[in-house]
RNA sequence: UGGGGUGUCGCCAAGUGGUAAGGCAACGGACUCUGACUCCGUCAUUCGUAGGUUCGAAUCCUACCACCCCAGCCA
């Protein structure tokens, strides 16, 4: 992390240091990332991930990861093993301060009952249509529901009887007392308890009857000693009922909750729902496909840690809805891949070129670094004969103006060795290039050509040598900016070119033995990363992580 | 037409009454055996709009406009 910037500053730390300042919570900060495991964790979630635990760490605090499980319908185990190895794998630890809001079942339960005794909460027969009906409108304020002065005693007993099983989902719901006519709908006598008969991934079938969000959730916070509560603007209308709760129990310490604006990053989908069907409808490969926006994806397109945790610093933290443009990603990605990926060479498009006046068995070692900045990566051999293999777009018979790479009677270095000239085009019937004839100048090993000057470099790899590798080409999952907000369907945005498979690519033969999730800068080409899931040792495959920059490609648009 | 929020360069975002940081993108140029990286330069007389207060306002006041969220027994 030596490489990542300072944390700048934003309004969540400037309200810590005030809190600080004010001697609250005697001078600890205690955050939270509290995900629900019903789906796989995205970029959306580092931003999250990142503010929590590194505000924490700002404040020599503590962050605890908590399972938010209250809805056992919709949540699973798969996801609460992908979302820990997810965080772990972007770099954060909770230690041994694992949580699940279903560790808190009893005491809610118990402190139900004593909202009960207080007259806070009571328990209600209305049904879903009736409850809608007497919740009003947005302009309208409700009714009282029939059962809001029903005794202390029986809704003790009633409450107790649907923990117990004796009424059928959906007879019954425990309600806060608050306000039928509250201008904020959440404050109209919210269900905090509902009769809901489903096996629960951590509880089994223990309970019957599972706690709502707003009122698990502060109590969690509550309980566990947390400072700050951070979460997303859309809970800002919540936060009355999170302080009523936590009002009424006065044992309870009560922490603050302070909202921050969800990421939004244009090209992509970023909602639980889009990125589920995209999986179940089979229009990606699966959660970890590498056009999903999904740390898992992201992991497996070849994303580093870092650069991850570096974006989520430069986006910044506001209460501003906001979409972040992909660029920005991308170039935290490519700043952090340039430093750390070792350089190696790949053809995706490969013309052979036979070098008429090399001797058919010599054969040139060549030492080429690694990296041309980092020397601390050391050096790799390459092996330089007849026949090489270059990429197609690298050989053009009529130039564009500005062109500097192989032209008909043209020079061009091949990388780390010898300057061509290209002799000679060969030709099938149908007029397509099917190989070029050139020579090569002996003296340019490592030289400069004498009395000329030759201003293209362009990749290649011994025909002989050549290790044969599939190369996936991905490219933005929707070809439209906000997908979300599009007419029609954000389906219809998917981009057809998402997706390129390029088998028989030639890699130099060190990539022979590159590792699972291994990752290369693939020169004039883009970055790359062994795919951890596909890739063997007999068929390397090696997903295209992000291109290099291309002002060329730019300018001749 | 209720309530809660937000509006500063194409995109993020500092700024908290003293005269508009920074990053991304873009555009010039230098360097280069990666048309990459790096480096240098350009890029808001103006802060949603209109008034007002003040010697002085993006920052304070008033009104208006735009956008986002809320009517799950989801989180």
């Amino acid at each position: 992390m030596s490489d990542s910037p300072a944390i700048p500053s934003n309004f969540i730390h400037q309200i810590i240091r005030e809190d600080l300042k004010n001697n609250k919570n005697d001078g600890r900060v205690h955050t939270r990332f509290p995900p629900e495991p019903n789906g796989y964790l995205h970029i959306g979630h580092a931003k999250s991930i990142c503010l929590n635990f590194s505000t924490a760490n700002e404040f020599k605090g503590l962050c605890n990861l908590r399972f938010d499980d209250t809805n056992p319908e919709k949540e699973d185990m798969e996801y609460v093993d992908s979302i820990r190895e997810s965080i772990r794998w972007l770099g954060f630890d909770w230690e041994d301060r694992q949580y699940y809001a279903s560790d808190y079942f009893d005491k809610l339960y118990e402190f139900a009952g004593e909202l009960i005794k207080q007259g806070k909460a009571y328990v209600c027969s209305l049904n879903q249509d009736q409850a809608r009906e007497y919740r009003g409108t947005l302009t309208k304020p409700g009714k009282n529901s029939p059962d809001r002065d029903r005794s202390v005693d029986e809704n003790l007993d009633l409450f107790n009887r649907m923990k117990d099983g004796e009424f059928d989902d959906g007879d019954y719901t425990l309600r806060a007392k608050i306000d039928m006519a509250s201008p904020n709908m959440n404050m109209r006598d919210p269900v905090i308890y509902r009769i809901r008969r489903a096996e629960h991934h951590q509880t089994g079938n223990k309970w019957c009857i599972y706690p709502m969000y707003d009122y698990t959730h502060c109590i969690s916070d509550a309980l566990e000693d947390i400072t700050h509560s951070l979460c997303t603007l859309e809970f800002e209308d919540h936060r009355p009922l999170y302080d009523w709760v936590l009002d009424q129990l006065e044992s309870l310490p009560h922490p603050r909750q302070i909202e921050f604006a969800r990421l939004n990053i244009n090209y992509t989908v970023m909602s639980k729902r889009k990125l589920k069907q995209l999986v179940d409808e089979g229009l990606v490969d699966g959660w970890d496909d590498p056009r999903m926006p999904t740390l898992d994806g992201m992991r497996r397109r070849g994303y580093t840690p870092v650069s991850i945790r570096n974006f989520c610093e430069m986006v910044g933290v506001t209460k501003a809805n906001s979409v972040v443009d992909v660029g920005m990603l991308e170039h935290s990605l490519r700043d952090d891949l340039d430093k750390t990926s070792p350089r190696a060479m790949c053809v995706l498009n490969p013309l052979k070129v036979v070098i008429e006046n090399y001797p058919e068995d010599k054969i040139d070692v060549l030492t080429l670094p690694k990296h041309p900045k980092d020397e601390s990566m050391g050096n790799r051999e390459i092996p330089f004969r007849r026949e090489v293999w270059i990429d197609r777009a690298d050989f053009e018979e009529v130039p564009p103006p500005g062109f500097k790479r192989l032209v008909t009677g043209g020079e061009v270095r091949l990388r780390g060795s010898y300057v061509i000239k290209c002799e000679e085009v060969i030709k099938d019937n149908n007029g397509e290039i099917m190989e070029l004839r050139a020579t090569y100048d002996a003296a340019t090993l490592g030289a400069r050509p004498e009395g000329r000057k030759v201003k293209g470099v362009i990749h290649w790899v011994s025909v002989q040598d050549a290790l044969d590798v599939e190369v996936r080409l991905y490219d933005r999952l929707f070809n439209c900016e906000n997908p979300d907000a599009a007419e029609g369907d954000y389906r219809d945005y998917i981009n057809p070119d998402s997706l390129v498979v390029k088998t028989g690519c030639k890699a130099e033969p060190t990539m022979a033995d590159a590792a699972h999730e291994e990752r290369f800068q693939f020169e004039r080409e883009g970055y790359f990363c062994v795919d951890r899931k596909n890739s063997a040792p007999d068929k390397p495959v090696f997903n295209l992580t992000v291109t290099l920059r291309d002002t060329w490609a730019k300018k001749s648009n």
